[in-house]
DNA sequence: ATCACTCTCCCCATTTATAGGGAGAGCCTC
DNA sequence: GAGGCTCTCCCTATAAATGGGGAGAGTGAT
């Protein structure tokens, strides 16, 4: 039963990567270990999708920047299809905003390449068993971008300061817009009449410098109202 | 020189809390560190914004949840003040909102009450020196955060399920409509009629289950379409 | 050939939102 | 006490969006 569970729990691994050599690194530094084996590599994210025996594949490490369709695109069609397996990108240092996408679509895991070959393998074994792994770099990365999120950078700059423009009452008004209610639920909700909701959405739409409620609720959700 | 060096390089810190109790316990704390030295102490937000000495302040402690007015909004209101020094907040650990309001303030640090009070000392040294600090545990649900954006979670969970459900035309209208087009302009670029962009956009209030043309731009917001 | 689905377009009616203007009351500041 | 700002509310008018219905053309699957 033991040695059973050992057989059964020897986790399959299939590996893309449109760079052969860095594929038989990684499959030559997993073979090291005894409870992974590599049953899979591909060179291409086509490839990975035109092969049959998907439901193998307990966990999969692709490359994010490969030429023809990338490791995102990849990840999507297979989770389209139905792929179960957990999934390990590998990416650059620069690859934060790849990195949220892949979130966005199940991937379990990122290991920058930059990382020594352990963490790839402690990244394995923990999405193996059901949890996130991130690469120590990454971490910081994801930690930095949430501090800068209100800090003295380009674009959020300006909004920080637009938002602090916004008046009390307005902010009021902006947020509920947000939530989807009308003027007049809004108008009820501020015990004030729907005209006065009104001047302030229009004044909100000037001083947001948007097109019209989308924009006004975009706004509260990227600065954290809602 | 080294010696005055020393003496200039003393950090003068003040706290800010208004449970007693746990003031004196910090200031015994940090009166163990010889390049520490607490200068001010608080109970409320209020008696710090009234202080004149605000300029000696190199490192601020304060916590968040505080009656009167809060760490928040006192250290709103030193910003506006023009108060230099560095910020370091106290959190319970369900604050990640106001975490994220602060930082937005240009909050330094972040400690959890629970965190080892070698933690606070890391955090102040560490604040000090430009840099910022989240205590482990924050970092912890800061990850956490990051990574259920796009998980198997409840509402996200069945969002993804929706966005599966989109026709591509009803996609492209969705994505337009994130981009506060109307459906005039969108029918224009579409070489459809309005009537037909109509149509889409009630189906995909009725698909998305929101109530408006803003919850449409929201669902695109939230999924990355825009 | 029938069914299901998508995309297209139309009708109707109503509600909401946008855009322009004005204006009084209250509050704070200089 | 004169400005400046916020908040309140009003008017008029048009544009945009919502909600209900129906319906034909095309595609693909059974």
């Amino acid at each position: 039963m033991q040695v059973k569970a050992m057989v059964d729990t020897k986790l399959n691994i299939a590996l893309v990567d449109d760079h052969k050599i860095l594929l038989e690194g990684i499959e030559s530094l997993l073979s090291l270990e005894d409870n992974m084996e590599v049953i899979q590599t591909h060179e291409s994210g086509e490839s990975v999708l035109a092969t049959e025996s998907k439901e193998d594949i307990d966990v999969l490490v692709m490359d994010i920047n490969m030429s023809g369709i990338d490791g995102i695109q990849t990840l999507e069609k297979l989770k389209a299809d139905g792929f179960l397996g957990k999934t390990i990108l590998l990416t650059t240092y620069n690859d934060l905003k790849l990195v949220n996408e892949a979130v966005d679509l199940g991937a379990s895991g990122y290991v920058t390449k930059g990382s020594a070959s352990s963490y790839l393998v402690d990244a394995i074994n923990q999405v193996a068993s059901g949890e996130t792994y991130y690469s120590p770099d990454i971490k910081e990365k994801i930690l930095n971008a949430f501090s800068r999120k209100g800090k003295a950078k380009d674009d959020q700059q300006k909004e920080n300061g637009i938002l602090r423009q916004l008046t009390e009452r307005e902010l009021d008004v902006l947020k509920l817009i947000g939530q989807q209610f009308t003027s007049d639920e809004i108008a009820n909700k501020l015990y004030i009449a729907k005209s006065t909701v009104d001047t302030h959405r229009k004044n909100l739409i000037n001083k947001l410098k948007v097109k019209n409620a989308v924009g006004l609720g975009l706004f509260a959700e990227r600065n954290g109202l809602i």
